[in-house]
DNA sequence: ACAACCTCCTGGGGGC
DNA sequence: TGCCCCCAGGAGGTTG
């Protein structure tokens, strides 16, 4: 499912749920995702409090007043769902509540509250304080949690190696051009790269090529100046125009509140094969070729 | 070092 | 209706 516009979009709804709320309870509902759950992985999170959610490329990070960061990933399938914001739990002044302690009604690790027709993939259920709860849903399960020691995040090996952020700051044509400098790699795996830009995928790549009129098989390092400055913009602005839409919504992404995101009917070519080119001036039809196992789809009239 | 695969897993859609 | 094959937004791991 997500790119880095459909993390982003899951973030921001996620975000006032999760920040500033202790996890009351965690339940995994199996072992593993992609890899195993990491050791005493409910123990580490239950009690605590998730003082930010922040993201880096295609992950989502759980700050923890533990000083570790609960790391998630969504894989091609995953999405989270705010299932219910339940009354929140009483607080001892307020009499009979107790914090922490659950109704005795509620089965342990369960929602009470009706789930979706495919809760049979909610995997990780969150509990918070607040009341509020959500449901990690992954069909296929490409997905993975861990739970890494925030000091030493940028050491990881999941992120120690991973690139620039398209929207950051860092991210220049100047920086674009020497991430492309001699490479001999088409543009299309240049840019799926992680370790090049984090984020991109396969979607947005090909509509940012098309916007810079850049074929995705050409060698990287054969980009003139003047497109990979092109090819700068366009990345920002599909990804910036992409959040705003909420995302794309091709099979499964929904944004965490259960909207849909709508940038797909914004697609110039992405499982756009036999459409026009929509260039001002191009007669060319969309083609599909496949690269390393992927779908790549690009006008091959314009995109040089 | 690098690039081309293969793999994990489930579900939806098209063709017959 | 059913079955079979293909395809899918990712990316770590293995091979050469």
């Amino acid at each position: 499912m997500p790119e880095l516009p459909e993390v982003e979009t899951v973030r921001r709804g996620l975000q006032k749920v999760f920040e500033g709320s202790a996890l009351l309870r965690v339940n995994a509902r199996r072992p593993d995702l992609r890899f195993p759950f990491p050791e005493r992985f409910v123990e580490r999170l239950e009690g605590r409090r998730v003082t930010a959610l922040d993201r880096r490329a295609k992950y989502l990070l759980g700050r923890l007043d533990s000083g570790e960061t609960l790391v998630m990933h969504l894989g091609m399938s995953g999405s989270f769902r705010i299932e219910e914001q339940a009354a929140p739990i009483p607080s001892p002044s307020q009499g009979e509540g107790r914090v922490g302690v659950l109704a005795a009604s509620e089965t342990p690790g369960d929602f009470v509250y009706p789930r979706s027709k495919d809760a049979t993939h909610d995997h990780v259920l969150f509990e918070f304080e607040s009341g509020a709860r959500v449901a990690y849903n992954d069909p296929r399960r490409f997905g993975f949690m861990t739970i890494v020691e925030t000091a030493e995040l940028d050491a990881h090996p999941l992120f120690k190696d991973i690139g620039v952020e398209p929207l950051g700051e860092a991210f220049t044509p100047a920086h674009l051009a020497g991430l492309l400098s001699d490479v001999k790699a088409p543009l299309k795996s240049a840019l799926l790269d992680q370790r090049r830009i984090a984020g991109l995928g396969n979607i947005y790549v090909a509509e940012a090529l098309h916007r810079a009129r850049l074929s995705p098989l050409k060698p990287a390092g054969e980009a003139s100046r003047v497109k990979v400055k092109a090819l700068h913009g366009a990345i920002r602005q599909v990804l910036e125009e992409a959040i705003e839409a909420g995302g794309s919504t091709l099979r499964d992404h929904r944004q965490a509140d259960g909207a849909l995101g709508y940038f797909q009917h914004t697609f110039a070519v992405y499982d756009r094969e036999g459409a026009g080119c929509g260039h001002k001036g191009c007669r060319g039809m969309i083609a599909r070729v496949v690269q390393t196992g992927r779908s790549t789809f690009y006008c091959p009239e314009c995109q040089r």
